[in-house]
DNA sequence: CGATAATCTGACCGATTGGACAGGTTTGTT
DNA sequence: AACAAACCTGTCCAATCGGTCAGATTATCG
């Protein structure tokens, strides 16, 4: 049972997945605050508002809080791209993946910094996700993109760095949130802020394949 | 520099730094895998070598260690285009800076993996940084781009973002690495790799700037 | 009601942490 | 040789860590 599911439910069961629910928060934030290592059970207690023993009442270990709040965020991400099929418009699809993929970065920062923390530290407890759910997802999506340019429907890039791309790019405004207003001079991201980030990423990504978007096109300048 | 007694005296400043310089590569090592509260530093002076009480002899505290490899790092990014003027041409700046940004990435992971926990903490110690000689880097790097625009010499894209483009994409070769190897289901990096991500990563800047590499034309595709 | 189970928590524990420091050793100078 | 300064480290310490547990409290049910 997911977390969000066992929320809704109703009678006894409601109350513990509402506790569970606080505590994760806690540490969702704690971790991507603090790293792993950095976090301490004590500070996601008092985070959550309970005394720490009740935490481990819950969750058990550190570790094991720390993978279910993992789990979670994964869950964030299950559906992208989920029925995109050859058939669909390559221009179509990556504008709306780009743009999703964005989305969340900005809606769920602390989310994108604890992957981030979690992969940096070379992935000890999502390797295997690495290794299977996700390198079938990886997989899956990458043969749609060899479709679309066998069939000529856009540039002959390489599927795996224009995925890595998408996902470098949208991730960076959430994990590189300090140096990002830093450097623009920016107390933090406003709606038109991001509407300018999304636009500039989907007319990258579309020119890099050879696409342009309906009613944007982009001037070409000879070099040399 | 010849001495009476050149054989058993070098300079002891000499010694001294050796000794400082073999501390500090355990520390950006041990930093870089562990993140700083992760890292230990009986587990720094154990890859160094010697006994812990040395490490503080050399550094006096852990943060003080941490500051000094973080310094280290950023003169790594010191002579990033450093020297480029808006005479310049567009296409080949912007090419060397990716091919030389993504250069270090693969020669230094653990650099580029340390400052991005840096930054993902909320960068603790390098807000100074990020407000003062980074801001200025950045945004005389912006005028240039800008001048460029003004110039006709490249498409009206935005400044700032495509900077923080190559930074993203460039630096997620090395900070993401286990997730990159894990989806394209490679052991490490090899020189072929490495090239063709260098290729990619330059026609996609281009072409977001409507710029083309000599030689290589990208064909483009009608959308609809 | 009484009893059984589930929930909760203050108090405690061994292990590890960053750091301090006394005292030993080496180096440089006269 | 004698002395001082710099260098080095074994040993200790208070603080904090994740985790345990006995026992109090509350909910559930025959």
């Amino acid at each position: 049972m997911s977390t969000a599911s066992a929320v809704r439910a109703r009678g006894p069961a409601k109350d513990r997945a509402r506790k569970r629910a606080v505590i994760l928060e806690a540490a969702e934030a704690e971790f991507a605050d603090a790293g792993y290592q950095g976090a301490s059970m004590q500070a996601i207690a008092d985070r959550a508002g309970v005394p720490k023993a009740n935490v481990h009442y819950y969750f058990g270990s550190k570790e094991q809080l720390y993978r279910q709040v993992l789990e979670d965020i994964l869950g964030l991400w299950n559906d992208f791209l989920s029925d995109v099929t050859p058939a669909d418009d390559p221009a179509l699809v990556l504008e709306g993946f780009v743009r999703q993929k964005l989305r969340l970065a900005f809606a769920r920062p602390r989310a994108s910094r604890l992957f981030a923390q979690e992969i940096l530290r070379g992935a000890p407890v999502l390797a295997p996700h690495l290794e299977g759910d996700m390198r079938r997802w990886f997989a899956s999506k990458t043969r749609i993109v060899e479709a679309w340019i066998e069939a000529g429907r856009m540039a002959a890039v390489e599927p795996d760095l224009l995925l890595f791309t998408i996902w470098s790019t949208t991730q960076h405004y959430a994990d590189f949130e300090v140096q990002v207003l830093a450097l623009t001079e920016k107390p933090r991201y406003d709606d038109a802020a991001v509407e300018r980030i999304a636009d500039f990423l989907v007319n990258l990504v579309l020119s890099g394949c050879g696409l342009e978007r309906a009613g944007v096109p982009l001037e070409r300048i000879a070099h040399g």
